[in-house]
DNA sequence: AGCACTCGTTCACTTAAGTTAAGAAATACG
DNA sequence: CGTATTTCTTAACTTAAGTGAACGAGTGCT
């Protein structure tokens, strides 16, 4: 479990046997069990999470209905919006396997970025990361027909399709579940 | 000039004036023209932007058309893709007016960043919120309609109504001109 | 085993966006 | 100043997504 961790961060800057310690007495990894609510919408939180194995979602709930706008998986990072800005959460995390994840609050972060100049380098780092990715990501939706983003996350991210509900990956798509039902077919038809 | 920008960064850290002087002295001020291209699709830079005045824009050509997929104003920062991964750029920058803005590249960054710890926590603290806020916009334009963006639009930032031409702000709304059109006067029709 | 519930699919119908084309208005430029 | 070009709007038509409803398959629970 820590070396998935270990292994992960040694991509970016390189750890001390003295650091690794001061990792791992934070004491941060959790397993959850599959339908476990990490994060509610109004709730105040301070922990933000990074998922060494399983799946968990964000999802918003607008006129009653779920709205999916993200999953994380192996080796991704999320540190909830309300953790930031101090403020209720818009928005639910969930997990929709058995998951292994590391949960930190901000304090820890503080605390440890003031003792290893290298942490705020990683934070820096995988932030960067993150958001390069996360720009890309907008642009191609912005810039692509729901069957493009269905075609386009088949190649990109074919897990998340084995994995996901349908109805799920349908609002991460951006449309309803019939829709997504009724493009699949349009596909099929195509390729026949 | 460079008191807007000093002003900026003291919401975030406190500089000392070696430390004020150290960033005047990269020379990283730049005032460029409407029409200005910053950034051409295919070619490599090291450069990242950040808008004192004026407002550039970040385009793809897809198909022969162009697609808007954002828009930098005022106290706005963009590093291109193409930076940080070191690849070609997917796509074009262009100044929509004139232009102030700084341009510094990764060495300087680098450099910055190992004299002055301070200028890493600045660097960490303005990606994490960017990603913050890139990840809400792109929540609530998945789980928008077309409709709903541009009076989201309308409602978050209205100045770029009135400073973008209308058919750039449709594919920054996901949607073709014509379609733009259509639905303003949808909307004038509800309101009358 | 039986029941309720969720999930995915299909269908008929409605609504909105894409497409193609044309023309008016604004802007750029020699 | 006049012409070319770009920009915006409108219209008719096509295509695809939204909506509401129904059905069967699978799941969980008792």
């Amino acid at each position: 479990m820590k070396d998935i961790l270990f292994d992960f961060i040694s991509k970016y800057v390189s750890l001390t046997e003295e650091e690794k310690n001061a990792i791992l007495s934070l004491d941060i990894f959790r397993t959850v069990k599959k339908g476990t609510i990490l994060l509610k919408e109004g709730q105040k939180s301070q922990e933000a999470y990074f998922v060494l194995k399983g799946c968990i979602r964000k999802y918003y709930i607008i006129d009653g209905e779920e709205k999916t706008t993200a999953f994380y998986t192996e080796m991704e990072a999320l540190t909830p919006h309300c953790v930031t800005s101090k403020t209720p959460s818009e928005y639910n995390i969930s997990c929709i396997e058995d998951t292994i994840l590391t949960v930190s609050n901000s304090d820890m972060e503080v605390e440890i970025n003031g003792k290893f100049p290298k942490f705020e380098t990683l934070c820096r780092m995988l932030s960067e990361e993150s958001l390069a990715k996360q720009q890309i990501d907008f642009d191609m939706f912005k810039t692509s027909s729901p069957e493009q983003r269905y075609l386009n996350l088949l190649h990109k991210r074919p897990d998340l399709i084995q994995r996901v509900p349908q109805h799920q990956l349908a609002s991460y798509l951006g449309i309803k579940p019939q829709s997504l039902s009724r493009l699949r077919a349009r596909i099929l038809e195509k390729n026949s």
